[in-house]
DNA sequence: CCCCCCCC
């Protein structure tokens, strides 16, 4: 049990005066959640006691909230503070406040069955000690707003003042300005212009860290100009009178909730002590099941081993006709669970997951398809390989000893019945409701029987090269030539190209198949259909009409398409799969059920 | 005051 001695007694008013205490030992009377827009960026302050005083207005960094949301730091509980900053807040124009922020701390005692040890007396709110008040010479140089004046000649000052006068990012609020943080560039945009409806202009933004926390930080228009040279990558500055506002997650990856805007009274200045108190990156992993259930929009950061890697494929974009790149990667992590990360033009074409090493990816923007969630970087996106930190190589040695052999839960996974994006239909409906009419194509799924499966034209021989699927020309001197990839070979390989006429109770409809689906019907290789055909020209039809009268689920795209003048609706099955009788009921029940209702 | 970020 513990007693009243093993209490740091008397450290707290030494704290709240600004002294450095190592490892002070208090106990947590309570805890309280501070009211907070957003739910999943709580923060919490505690009632602490060194068993002589107490204080109400001690906050803890957020990244150990778990402690109070799991219940670990129990009421009455003894711990030892490891880390600790102390920061002086001014809100009421003449009284100074010392706010008093845990960084890092170890339960010694659960609170449990103890009780509140002595009878600690309230610390008073305000420290007795005169401290300098804004208008002081001493940081004077704050408020001018003069870069050569803010450089190096402020060291000695800087220093002196450091652990006295600054904020903790974690403490920044919009009811509160009359601040100055010291905070380490860990990310800095580049300049972007923009027009719109209200005008144009042009702005950057940077992400600011301190051992309590981090903020983003726009800066618009002319603000540009002045701000975007002077402040560089990982370095450390003074930072001041900035405009704070809430966050929308959708644009903003950073765990507080707020953020901030430069305003012309804002003043920077360049910190040049070593300033190593400042951490370099701050990450707020998210496991991969948990993304399963995180809207979409959102940014996130998340750690994994890159299990596979496809091939950098390239495209025109829909909407803008702009050609694209793009690279899937297969990222797992302890949870046993995988998603499809998606990268996009230097990162695709730069990334090598051959030995798959640990991808970290800081405001990775979560998206969906098929019902099944992925990831995707964005420009603001950072991508690290293999970074020196104690969760890759724990992530590492998981995988090493344990997860390259689990069965891992793809969340990525395009769920069959009642797909979010594919809806289930008759085959009368393709008609009767226009579909294809749009740019995008209409995507829906049906069960279907194999009326008829083509075997006119039924394979093509096509480019070797194992991305393209072009045809090739036959030289007729052994040679085949791919337009597409300007390359003439002594081989080609056989595509199939299947055309089906599949039927249900509502009417019939003509599918365009691509080969791997078509692989899929046959139960044959496009290879082994096309050599069959080299000595038999009957070989497919003979193979197709196995067939006729089997039923699969057909995903399928419908789309108008112009042909030699011709413009009419094409439908082609993406994806063909043996019925799922579960899902196909569980669907067809669903759709019974809202009949009757 | 941006905030587009692409495809199946």
């Amino acid at each position: 049990m513990a007693t009243r001695h093993e209490l740091s007694e008397g450290s707290l008013q030494m704290i709240m005066k600004g002294s450095q205490i190592q490892s002070p030992i208090m106990q947590v009377l309570g805890s309280k959640r501070i009211a907070s827009s957003n739910s999943d960026k709580e923060r919490f302050r505690l009632l602490l006691s060194d068993g002589k005083h107490a204080i109400s207005f001690a906050m803890i960094t957020t990244q150990i909230n778990d402690k109070v949301t799991t219940g670990e730091l129990a009421d009455n509980s003894i711990i030892q503070i490891k880390r600790y900053i102390t920061s002086v807040i001014n809100n009421t124009g003449k009284r100074n406040k010392r706010v008093l922020v845990i960084l890092e701390m170890e339960i010694l005692v659960p609170g449990g069955q103890l009780t509140k040890i002595g009878d600690p007396q309230q610390l008073p709110d305000n420290d007795e000690e005169d401290l300098p008040s804004k208008s002081d010479s001493s940081i004077s140089f704050l408020t001018t707003v003069s870069k050569d004046t803010l450089m190096n000649t402020t060291t000695n000052r800087n220093v002196s003042m450091q652990n006295q006068l600054i904020h903790p990012i974690s403490s920044l609020s919009p009811y509160q300005n009359n601040w100055v943080i010291k905070a380490r560039v860990s990310n800095k945009s580049n300049i972007r212009t923009w027009t719109n409806s209200h005008g144009e202009g042009k702005l950057f933004n940077m992400d600011l860290i301190d051992e309590s926390g981090e903020i983003k930080a726009t800066v618009f228009r002319e603000l540009v100009d002045r701000f975007y040279d002077l402040i560089e990558v990982d370095k450390v500055y003074y930072i001041s009178k900035c405009q704070v506002k809430l966050i929308n997650k959708q644009f903003n990856n950073l765990k507080n909730d707020f953020e901030m805007t430069f305003t012309e009274y804002t003043t920077v200045a360049e910190c040049n002590d070593a300033a190593n108190d400042i951490p370099q990156t701050r990450y707020d992993f998210i496991s991969i099941d948990k993304i399963a259930h995180i809207e979409v929009g959102t940014l996130i950061d998340v750690i994994g081993i890159c299990k596979t890697t496809s091939d950098v494929q390239t495209f025109q974009a829909r909407s803008t006709g702009r050609e694209l790149k793009k690279r899937e990667v297969t990222v797992i992590d302890q949870s046993n669970c995988g998603v499809a990360l998606t990268l996009w033009g230097n990162d695709a074409e730069n990334f090598d997951g051959s030995l798959q090493p640990v991808i970290v990816i800081k405001g990775a923007k979560v998206g969906e398809f098929g019902g099944g969630k992925n990831i995707s970087t964005v420009t603001l996106s950072i991508i690290k390989i293999n970074p020196d930190i104690l969760e890759a190589h724990s992530l590492k040695q998981w995988f090493v000893n344990e997860g390259m052999r689990n069965n891992i839960t793809n969340i990525s996974a395009t769920s069959g019945a009642g797909g979010f994006r594919t809806p289930w239909i008759n085959i009368k409906d393709v008609e009767e409701q226009g579909m294809g009419q749009g740019e995008r194509g209409d995507y829906f799924q049906f069960k279907g029987t194999v009326l008829l499966y083509r075997s006119e034209k039924g394979f093509y021989k096509a480019c070797p090269t194992a991305e393209c699927k072009k045809k090739v020309t036959d030289l007729q001197n052994g040679m085949y030539r791919c337009e597409k990839c300007n390359m003439e070979f002594t081989n080609f390989k056989y595509l199939l190209l299947g055309s089906i006429n599949v039927a249900d109770w509502s009417g019939n409809i003509w599918l365009s198949l691509f080969a791997s689906e078509a692989e899929k019907i046959l139960g044959l290789s496009s290879q082994v259909v096309g050599e069959a055909s080299e000595n038999d020209p009957q070989a497919l039809a003979k193979i197709a009409e196995k067939i006729h009268f089997k039923q699969f689920i057909f995903k399928c795209r419908a789309k108008m398409n112009t042909y030699n003048d011709e413009t009419r609706l094409k439908t082609i099955a993406i994806r063909v799969d043996p019925i799922n009788y579960k899902e196909y009921n569980a669907q067809v029940l669903s759709r019974i059920k809202q009949c009757l209702a």
